[in-house]
DNA sequence: GATCGGCCTTGACCTGCATCAAACAAATTG
DNA sequence: CAATTTGTTTGATGCAGGTCAAGGCCGATC
């Protein structure tokens, strides 16, 4: 990783969701201990089990966060994009890393230090409000994830994990999925050729045309039954 | 569910970890927006997809917290033992609830206002902070119930599941399931039948000692190798 | 525009686990 | 204490999906 100069971080910081509407002088103290890396694509930015520096937040690109196992294979938990943070838990718990941390596109990402991040919490209800918020959204991300991977069935796993990135009520909808297909696999707990297989099915009997990285769900409604049956 | 007297609210609330701690006044308030439930084993306590009332509070007995699925088919998320809380995101975020909570037992669930904790949060830093620090403990629970329950193999899930059970750096351990152990299958993803034949398979290797609800792990390193054979 | 190296797809095979069924044990009830 | 229900074990069977292998597609590089 390269450790980059600080000129702008100030402003990168004020940029984000998670601290838009602070103090400047919170925004500044907290700058002051925030450093911006810049990763290659591929580059781990930190394994499970590494004793965590700070929180992280996507600047630019895409970080995958998954839990690796003996024998090469991974579980993917989650895709960060621009303006999402991560591993907000350990400036609670004093633990390691519970995932490993790759970039799958060059990528920037800010780390503020753990005693930093404390200080603004405490002398800030607002950023505090913030952290829980964003956090309870981690928990239904994760929730969501769970309960896609866990369907019985290959098929189910696919047409649930479709189902939850509908928009509210709209008969047909596309869904683009920011990665790889092995990836996606991975994060279904599939093997890449299954999930092959199982769009194969789907866009066969017509309820999904698939291009390229991008699926569009033609019947909403017909693909949660079709998995049922 | 049956509601009870209000009489001791006050009293249990403060003896709960969450609110610990607190100041006089705050906890007074929360009480005054605080129902006391005593449920029935297998009473459902709300769905999926219910709109949430407020934050639970277990005080005693056990709260089985799961995604239900079409075909009569669950996978447990969590048990909720006295002292626990659940259902905090709904406080952050308007949505219906992400799992189904069933007593296991009689239990006994203090369920405390959205508006009422939402304005002790704001008044009160320290348990901003508690709170912060407890879904951070929930985040990652679920991480490793993932890493548990999307290991390739039965025998993977089970010893995986048992090594997370491990107290730090000793041998032999027993873990004491609080479950039948169809629950802690449905939590692990397994048909019962198989992991009483996991089990079974552990035993005969000599690497575990089932005695009821109580698992003995005899050798905790040797376990963890055993699976990757 | 030709060559290379990821990705993705398709096919054939075979194992691991769910399912069904039945016997058994343990816990609950009258 | 018998009777009933609920949980656990064991066996036999079938199929879903993982694995291996080969071929096609597409974008990258020179």
């Amino acid at each position: 990783m390269i450790l980059e100069t600080r000129h702008s971080i100030h402003e990168i910081l004020s940029r984000q969701p998670l601290f838009r509407g602070l103090e400047e002088a919170e925004l500044r103290a907290l700058a002051a201990q925030t450093r911006e890396y810049r990763v290659h694509k591929h580059e781990i930015l930190f394994n499970k089990g590494d004793t965590p520096q700070g929180i992280h937040v996507v600047v630019m690109g895409q970080i995958k966060l998954f839990l690796p196992s003996t024998q090469g294979w991974e579980k993917v938990i989650h895709m960060e994009e621009p303006g999402s943070t991560f591993g907000e838990a350990v400036v609670f718990l004093d633990k390691p890393y519970p995932v490993s941390a790759q970039a799958m596109q060059e990528s920037i990402v800010l780390v503020i230090s753990k005693a930093a991040l404390s200080r603004a919490i405490d002398s800030s209800p607002l950023l505090c409000r913030k952290m829980l918020a964003s956090l309870c959204v981690r928990l239904h991300e994760l929730l969501t994830d769970i309960e896609a991977c866990t369907s019985r069935t290959s098929l189910q796993r696919v047409t649930c994990f479709l189902s939850q990135q509908a928009p509210a009520g709209s008969r047909t909808y596309d869904v683009a999925l920011g990665t790889s297909k092995q990836t996606l696999a991975a994060q279904l707990n599939l093997a890449p050729e299954t999930l092959s297989r199982v769009l194969g099915q789907l866009s066969q009997a017509g309820l999904i045309e698939v291009h390229g990285r991008t699926i569009t769900v033609l019947d909403a409604e017909k693909l949660r039954r079709y998995s049922s049956t």
